[in-house]
DNA sequence: GATATAATTTAGCTATACCTAAATATGGGT
DNA sequence: ACCCATATTTAGGTATAGCTAAATTATATC
């Protein structure tokens, strides 16, 4: 079976939803999630739905069937891979390569996408710090992450991941001299505009605000 | 400018057709090429004429305006970029990297092939040793290259290019312990058929047939 | 120069994948 | 139990990219 661009990326939408704690993903949220409209999106899910992908009860939401579940899983790990790779042997930046794995996840050979992994020595993570899954859809799960915006004061937490891998949110990161691995401990929160102040090793009372401090996953040491 | 894969793949065909000596492609030899019929074709000119990217002189062929060589150079760039990827990064073998790489000639990003480019070390020749275009547009001109059928009694040459890119083929050279460098002299050639018998350092008397020989390009020592 | 053959184009149809605007259905709150 | 704001679907339209079958056109041959 090969899917097309739109179908696999539907499904992807339907998969990164439901997987933020959405009891299954509304037209709407699909269409916000895709840049598409709703009405764009009954007619891509009844597609899916006939082709067994997806469940969908109208107006409660559509979820993932176990085969709709495995290829997303899979365009998924493409992604990763690929960012990865650009990276890590292209030496693109972590901002860069995002719209690049947009269009090459899309590459049909399992093939392919298991050899890249084989030549990397299987990466766990991308740039991102998001987990890549086996051939096998496996990953390493993420318990104990959490945004830093919901971490105690006093507590030393390092970068895992970025919740937001738009150009912009990483550019201000690498301004700000925070990139994964970071170590990073709250001093203070503000309840004003629920800012949060940080200090790393090479910088002290850096002031966050909340969205910024919502799209950084961290765990504690 | 942003092309869609079925133009690109045009325009390549186009390109490839003309190369081959034609003066301006047939709507026919352009649908055989892309495996598609005629009247896809006529259509396809229509608007890649509409575009500037052809000439079309109905009857008399169709014909790669300047814009239109300069982008089927760079999907014929891409196409054997990503072939010498394959094959000397990922381990693939030369008779399973063509299928992939039309998929990957169509990625849509300069930037991204430039670094694959130099990530090789600007390679010149693909795994068939096609010539690899530079950014520029400009390759390493086969002059003085010939196929097997046409080389005279006692010549030494040796093997630079296939002809037909296609796993069949390229099969069927590995079987015989054919491979680019090969140094090959021609013994005997039988007017009966048209087959030619060669010898290599690691064969005697090999009979090859005429689309074998046809297919074969070669250069003398 | 007429004509037949083969190449080419046109007409009309299908499928995917979008869109806007209009119609409709639902579930939460009163 | 009812209503209505909102979510969702339907209706109807566009563009790309195919297809088959029918019509048309040019060229090469007689
Ligand atoms: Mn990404
Ligand atoms: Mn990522
Ligand atoms: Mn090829
Ligand atoms: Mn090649």
């Amino acid at each position: 079976m090969t899917y097309t661009r739109s179908e696999e990326n539907c499904l992807k939408a339907i998969f990164t939803i439901t997987e933020q704690g959405e009891h299954g993903g509304s037209t709407t949220a699909i269409a916000a999630q895709l840049r598409t409209k709703a009405s764009s999106v009954t007619e891509m899910v009844k597609r899916l739905s006939e082709k067994g992908l997806v469940d969908h009860k109208p107006y409660h939401g559509v979820l993932l069937t176990e085969p709709g579940n495995r290829i997303a899983t899979r365009v998924i790990r493409r992604h990763r891979l690929w960012e990865t790779f650009l990276v890590n042997h292209l030496n693109f930046r972590w901002d860069e390569v995002h719209d690049l794995a947009e269009q090459l996840e899309h590459i049909d050979s399992d093939e392919l996408h298991d050899r890249l992994d084989k030549f990397m020595d299987h990466p766990k993570f991308d740039p991102h710090g998001d987990p890549i899954p086996d051939k096998d859809g496996r990953m390493i799960d993420m318990a104990g992450a959490l945004p830093l915006a919901e971490v105690p004061k006093d507590t030393l937490v390092h970068i895992v991941g970025v919740k937001d891998s738009s150009p912009a949110f990483l550019k201000l990161l690498d301004g700000l001299g925070l990139k994964l691995g970071t170590q990073l401990t709250v001093n203070r929160r503000f309840e004003y505009d629920n800012s949060v102040e940080v200090s790393s090793r090479f910088r002290n009372g850096l002031l966050l605000n909340e969205q910024v401090s919502r799209n950084l996953t961290v765990k504690p040491l």
